[in-house]
DNA sequence: CCTACGTATATACGTTTGTCTATACACATG
DNA sequence: CATGTGTATAGACAAACGTATATACGTAGG
């Protein structure tokens, strides 16, 4: 078994006819195809080959199917995102700022040459468990990291919190769902969107605030 | 043009040989077919054609094509729920019993022989333009809905409410989102995921009233 | 140089799909 | 009964797909 990897990897000496094509090289062409109108998931195994320019047969020499290119994708579209709203989270100290910044940041990735964003949006619903579940662990790690931000920002500022955890994916979920729709309005109608995005998740902040301060009981 | 409608319609006299198969058995043959693996996207003419015991061709009789069925799904999932919940929420009169008992009527409906709400909540994100417009067109009548009941329920228990048509937007979308994600859930863990959304819920209602008591600026 | 090996391609098969064209059917009307 | 009319089916077509088999290519080690 040739064990799917690089060919460049920690093998030192690679026997037989160099390959031509690399896994990257596979998951380029895959993006290069998606756009407003192409989903993940209705890419066929020769659409790809095609446009990487390679024979059909040699998509199986990197990945198993189809499916198994687009976990790889959905994997690099999450990390690559959590990067960069990462980037802009950091900078705030306040939570008004915190909020706006990384919203901000977030439609940005709407832009029509900007492939990842709505790998994640639109890939949540459809397509393989395997697929799903992929979705799935990124909006959990999204959910971790704003979770530990809100409780650092809860910290400094003393304001108080409650389920955060719950508030954390409130708000992923929240702004991914107001993104999906975003997505397929002209680009006019963004900033609009991201006002009420922004209020929105406010009044999330307020609400657990405010439980917290009044110590509500849950049930 | 015979004019796509169901012969039994006002044409007072049928000409010709009887129609075997009417609109609604399509749907119903499509209907069937869905499944927690199968949404309405993926669907062949000539699947749904075999399903419903006509010739491929047939199906041209009722519909242009499968995007044209599968707009109707949409629009009959959509009014079929928002029957469905409409009821249980004009049973209720506070906020903490028509939070509870409308989020626990709409989990209902991921019983795994219900389809109609999972055609909503799938089929939100891929699929033509007309596919997913009609999704998002039964979201909004969701969310008037609601909106006019969250008026209402401040005005008689006078609790404030502030930007009620995006608190009606927030708690719509968060509550489809996170039931996308309990429909590929075991069923085991539906409870959790409804009691998660209560607390969600809640805290944008609490939100929405602090800010509205607090009367705070919105920029 | 030659051999082994891993890669890439070529060709082909069997399905399934949407759709076209032509034809058989059943009913209402004369 | 005969005729017209709208419906349903039959059969075929090209296209695209995933995949199996066989073969050519290029590199490394002997």
């Amino acid at each position: 078994m040739p064990e799917n990897s690089t060919p460049g990897g920690n093998r030192r000496a690679p026997q037989g006819r160099r390959a031509v094509i690399s896994r990257e090289d596979l998951i380029a062409a895959a993006l290069s195809l998606l756009g407003p109108h192409r989903s993940v998931s209705t890419l066929s195994l020769r659409e790809v080959a095609r446009e990487a320019g390679i024979a059909p047969n040699s998509f199986y020499r990197h990945f198993r199917d189809t499916d198994e290119l687009a976990v790889v994708l959905i994997e690099e579209a999450g990390s690559a995102l959590r990067r960069i709203i990462g980037q802009s989270r950091t900078r705030a100290t306040t939570e008004r700022s915190v909020v706006r910044s990384s919203i901000e940041t977030f439609m940005e990735q709407l832009n029509p040459d900007e492939k990842f964003l709505p790998i994640l949006l639109r890939e949540g619903t459809v397509g393989s468990d395997a697929f799903k579940q992929a979705v799935e662990e990124q909006l959990l790690y999204f959910e971790e990291e704003l979770c530990s931000d809100l409780v650092r920002l809860a910290d400094i500022n003393n304001t108080g919190i409650v389920h955060a955890p719950l508030v954390a994916k409130a708000i992923t979920r929240l702004v991914f769902a107001m993104g999906a729709t975003a997505m397929d309005l002209p680009e006019s109608e963004h900033p609009r969107i991201l006002e009420e995005m922004v209020v929105m998740v406010r009044m999330i902040i307020v609400g657990t605030q405010t439980m917290a301060r009044e110590g509500a009981k849950l049930n």
